[in-house]
DNA sequence: AACTGTGCCAACCGCGGGAAT
DNA sequence: AATTCCCGCGGTTGGCACAGT
């Protein structure tokens, strides 16, 4: 097609800077025609995401970047994207890069435990357990897909030390990192790790949660949100038309529903943290306060004898889950 | 000096998914 | 509902630079 490939010249690079500069990248397609850049769309887009752009951060990784990658690699396998959100001037090639050729050596030399006992988590290993009653697929009910950060929430930017290995074998306290549910594939297992902030896990997430709660459960969706009964929504799980193992994960599904729900109806945390709650909407009001970072001394009164919020969250962030099934018709 | 191996990184390719038609 | 378009992602490759033989 008369398309030039290969390295890019200084020349085209300008070319391309003062066109996105003048005119934005609405269609990276159409760019080439309109800047006469003899080059595919694709071609111009990556040029400009992972050299050209402004807010390109040069030079080598830091050890706290280093540290990073090797945490949330750790979290999110080779979820370059999701890891490049967390760092910020960095592209998702650049730290692909950095992880083959430097961080995977330095593990494995090492002995470090990365992935040893499960394998990198890509978007293929994460399948949303759907419930049988759950019938069509929503929009981005990949698990994966709710990991990625909102912007919002990515100031201030979590440190490296938010984020504890997790591995088999070491005890963790996730105290400020993202939800994230692990599939093991050898040992078949699920791991569901906490924590994260509700607004960090999309609108498709709870929907299809919300099918669950319909389909299975004495829940009355027009209860909300004149009405907060934490009560029927947790404890009246009728598991008889459900998959046995697969009843807490849906549990914990319900769980999430309720808390997000709640803090909706209730315009928000400090709203929800005045309102009533019994014990189970004092855990996870915990586990909301400690995920949110804010407002912990009402957590901690609404926690009660259930103990202190980050011992209800610490006790509930590693829960493993069963696998279910199937995972998709 | 010539050849070979290795490291590195920019760029390419194929695929999947959402939006538009 | 089906098809097409387009974007973004992750895996892979090509080629340059440098070290070792």
């Amino acid at each position: 097609m008369g398309l030039k490939k290969g390295p890019w010249s200084p020349e085209e690079d300008q070319i391309l800077i003062s066109f996105v500069q003048k005119y934005g990248h609405g269609n990276w397609r159409a760019l080439p025609k309109q800047s006469g850049l003899l080059r595919c769309g694709k071609s111009c887009r990556l040029r400009w995401i992972n050299y050209l752009r402004p807010d390109i951060k040069r030079g080598n990784f830091t050890i706290e970047e280093e540290e990073t990658i090797i945490n949330l690699h750790e979290m999110l396998g080779n979820r370059w994207s999701a890891i490049a959100a967390r760092l910020p001037g960095r592209t998702d090639n650049e730290i692909k890069n950095v992880w083959h050729t430097h961080l995977k050596k330095r593990l494995n030399k090492k002995g470090h435990v990365t992935n040893k006992n499960h394998k990198s988590v890509t978007k293929k290993d994460f399948s949303v357990k759907r419930h049988p009653t759950c019938s069509s697929r929503t929009s981005s009910s990949n698990v994966t897909d709710q990991l990625e950060p909102t912007p919002s929430l990515l100031s201030p930017q979590p440190s490296s030390s938010d984020f504890s290995s997790v591995t088999e074998t070491e005890e963790t306290t996730n105290n400020n990192s993202d939800i994230v549910i692990i599939k093991d594939e050898k040992k078949e297992e699920y791991k569901f790790l906490g924590n994260t902030s509700f607004a960090e896990i999309d609108e498709s997430f709870w929907s299809e949660a919300l099918s669950v709660e319909i389909s299975n459960t004495t829940y009355n969706p027009s209860k909300f949100p004149s009405s907060i009964n934490s009560a029927e929504l947790v404890y009246d799980y009728d598991t008889s038309n459900t998959i046995g193992h697969d009843v807490d994960f849906w549990g914990r599904a319900r769980r999430w529903l309720f808390v997000k729900r709640a803090l909706d109806s209730q315009g928000g945390l400090a709203g929800f943290a005045s309102g009533r709650h019994d014990c189970e909407a004092g855990f996870a009001l915990s586990l909301a306060m400690e995920f949110v970072g804010r407002d912990e001394a009402r957590a901690k009164q609404h926690c009660g004898r259930r103990g202190t919020p980050q011992e209800i969250a610490t006790k509930q962030i590693r829960c493993y889950e069963t696998p279910p099934q199937q995972e998709e018709e």
